[in-house]
DNA sequence: AAAGATTTCCATCAACTGATGGAATCATAT
DNA sequence: ATATGATTCCATCAGTTGATGGAAATCTTT
């Protein structure tokens, strides 16, 4: 049952943010009331503290995966490899594309849960890129270049609604044409010297 | 007074986002009651409507600057001049970056106000940028990219006290570093042949 | 089957939110 | 000065939200 409200709860949190999901509606979702909810997970905080440490985990598995798909290959295919498995997750899961883009909005009240981590992640990223040969020591160049690719993918999963319709193309063109997109800007910045 | 309670509710909804900012937030804000707003301004929805209007309109105009300022200069010139007024802009209203950004989400409700009109931004822009040779027939890849552009751009803004304690750098360097990363990346992406 | 523990639901609370009616205040024109 | 209209504030409403206590139901152990 916790995981069942936990899965509601991801669902509805990732489409209408924090704010616009009520514990209600996460407890309508699963067929029960909101007092089970609340026997479960106690404040709705917490429960949403444990949404983002859930996908927190799943995200650095797939960046785990893509460390090791890259190793041994050359600066263009690590590109391409990262930017195919980072879409192909986050277009199974968009609403994990929407929790983190909610993340950098939120006012620092109590969510440290999950910057910590992303800029844990931003470290490893552009060691296994070649962009740096310490993590403990990454430049800032480096760590903004990494950024904007990471906002690149986020963004256009979690504006698809609003980007698709604009562009009149169907699903599957647009994870496409996104992905097309992303590494015609990517490759040739960071492979030409 | 209508001026001064939209100034305040441009502020708080870019700051908090439409639902976790309240008419009497906006209402303390200004020093009034919150009566005296709804008296001005009709539902929270309107005054909403009239923040997202008049941003529109600025971002108009700032891209008709790019547009006067881009003419006649070479493709790799008109990169960097988009990539500075449009920085420099954002950098100094930072909730017009925020308000945008929060329109990527809304589920579709009343407010297609925004979406349409950035739509037709794009098409100018891939005209301006020569991507495009026709308005009305802009190919879905160029319009991606100059998604990407924007969107860039809007997260490094939105995401500052996100991502600039990451970096661990004051806000005048956090400012260069992001020009200088989005043109390290657009430029060769457009450029090279 | 009985006893105990866990889980679920119903009823309810206090706080907050958007919104309105009406009285009070202010400005302006005569 | 006074009448008219515009503006502002106070009091209040109904609906929603997060949260809880306690009864009922379910499961577990003996």
């Amino acid at each position: 049952m916790k995981a069942r409200i936990l899965a509601a709860a991801r669902r509805l949190f990732g489409a209408n943010g924090y704010s616009d999901t009520t514990t209600r509606m996460i407890a309508a979702e699963v067929g029960i009331d909101v007092s089970t909810l609340h026997y479960h997970w106690g404040e709705k905080q917490d429960l949403y503290a444990g949404v983002l440490a859930a996908i927190n985990e799943e995200i650095l598995t797939k960046f785990k995966e893509v460390e090791r798909r890259c190793s041994g290959v050359n600066l263009r295919r690590r590109l391409e490899i990262a930017i195919d498995v980072m879409c192909d997750y986050l277009f199974s899961h968009p609403e994990v594309a929407n929790l983190i883009l909610f993340g950098y909005f939120r006012k620092a009240d109590r969510d440290v849960v999950l910057d910590v981590n992303i800029a844990h992640y931003i470290s490893n990223i552009a060691l296994a890129m070649g962009l740096a040969t310490d993590a403990d020591d990454v430049s800032v160049q480096a760590k903004a270049r990494i950024l904007a690719v990471w906002n690149s993918v986020l963004n256009f999963i979690s504006g698809e609604s609003f980007f698709r319709p604009m562009m009149d193309i169907d699903p599957a063109s647009y994870r496409e044409v996104v992905k097309e997109t992303l590494k015609f800007i990517l490759v040739p910045a960071f492979t030409t010297a």
